[in-house]
DNA sequence: AGGGCTTAGTGCATTAATTCACAAAGTCAG
DNA sequence: CTGACTTTGTGAATTAATGCACTAAGCCCT
């Protein structure tokens, strides 16, 4: 109660630690040991005062003067974020997005390793696609069980998306990754990320538009000054 | 100067707006006329204050005591969104993410065609994937010309992503999609959207660890309510 | 040993986004 | 025509996020 069960790190905080640890990870594979804020925020493309204050959030991991060592930073930003272990991905749905998401190797080399896939599409279940067969939606929850599942990956049709984010929670999932163009409806103890890429082209046309209406301006100073670091 | 150019929307605002959009065609498609603040609101996951305020950039396009008309809400928001008109696509990037983009239909459907795709790789350029053959990305300036692409989409290995970047700007490209998980570096007259499928798993990640540390509390109470409209 | 230099950490001001709450404007029934 | 009811539109309050600017710490050079 009184006790603080857990620092509190805020949302859009949270959102930029996983961009610094693929930057980190990126220094650490060329030997790079340390880094200052100033150096990761531009490689960010963020301010350092943010840099500093998100990396704050984690505990005052850093030396006046000096920088942040880049190991250690690794390593506590993957504590924070839960990834010193991985957690196995389910995917519903397996048209050509929820299959090309099973090959992906990014889940994988991440620590997201896509431990099944399913379809309620008689003509799709038990095809094979990347040493893994596609399963029936209807066994989701002897899947989530025997395969120890975490997240759920939703790549169906708009039409059955609800459906199967029903099942996934059914089947105990409380983590979903959302690529159907609809808003789900989930307790509020389900995690809900939803990607949908027609949003994001729309988005951009906005900005597109925009720029035609109030007459291009082209300017190519670089946003992002690619610095060297050490 | 002291002419208002355009009603400035704030970025959160257009970002709800294409998911407003997507729920209104579906009510459209239901010979739904009319709603109201709260009844979108529910379908959208948000609090109907909310949905006024973002409605209420466009215009005063609803009626007190009555609410929205439906078509000329979609009619305001496409509008406003720069979606009178189609806007040509190119995929960089030929990899199974590429060609799943190349093919989903959820792009065409929502007036974004893709109208190519180029790799670097001489293996992959030539082939076919759903009636577009694969092209060289040394090419893409003249691909740019000739489809008239607005928009391009980088689904390359995170190495190449940047040179994709590099070559679709100086093709004249104003509008990035980047799906590769760095940190493009590009003049600030470009819109950069950057989707990262792992980031998106690592976020999950967290709030599931949060969850696993502050012990579950398994609330099955629905956030969203289904509220039927009309 | 000490002074200059660098850089983390953070309180505080600012800006952006959200939410509240209510007046204004309309509908509808009788 | 009037009064009860609904729902928008929006000032104002609140909350969240950002960015500034300064203090505190540590390194390095002489």
């Amino acid at each position: 109660m009184t006790q603080l069960q857990r620092r509190k790190i805020p949302d859009a905080a949270i959102a930029r630690l996983p961009i610094y640890l693929q930057i980190l990870n990126n220094l650490a594979a060329t030997n790079v040991l340390q880094f200052s804020s100033d150096e990761l925020a531009a490689l960010a493309g963020v301010n350092a005062a943010k840099v500093r204050k998100d990396l704050s959030y984690l505990g005052s991991y850093g030396t006046r003067g000096v920088g942040y060592e880049v190991t250690y930073l690794i390593y506590q930003i993957k504590r924070e974020l839960g990834l010193m272990r991985e957690w196995n991905v389910v995917v519903v749905g397996a048209g050509n997005l929820g299959c090309a998401l099973a090959k992906f190797d990014g889940f994988l080399s991440r620590g997201f390793p896509v431990v099944g896939i399913v379809d309620n599409d008689p003509k799709k279940i038990g095809r094979t696609t990347s040493s893994l067969t596609v399963g029936d939606v209807a066994d989701l929850k002897n899947i989530v069980r025997d395969e120890k599942v975490n997240i759920g990956v939703i790549t169906t049709s708009s039409a059955a998306a609800q459906s199967a984010a029903d099942a996934l929670i059914e089947a105990g999932i409380t983590s979903i990754l959302n690529f159907a163009p609809v808003v789900l409806s989930t307790p509020s103890s389900v995690s809900v990320r939803h990607v949908d890429l027609g949003v994001e082209l729309q988005i951009l046309s906005y900005y597109e538009q925009m720029r035609i209406e109030t007459g291009i301006k082209s300017d190519t100073s670089p946003e992002l000054s690619k610095v060297g670091v050490q």
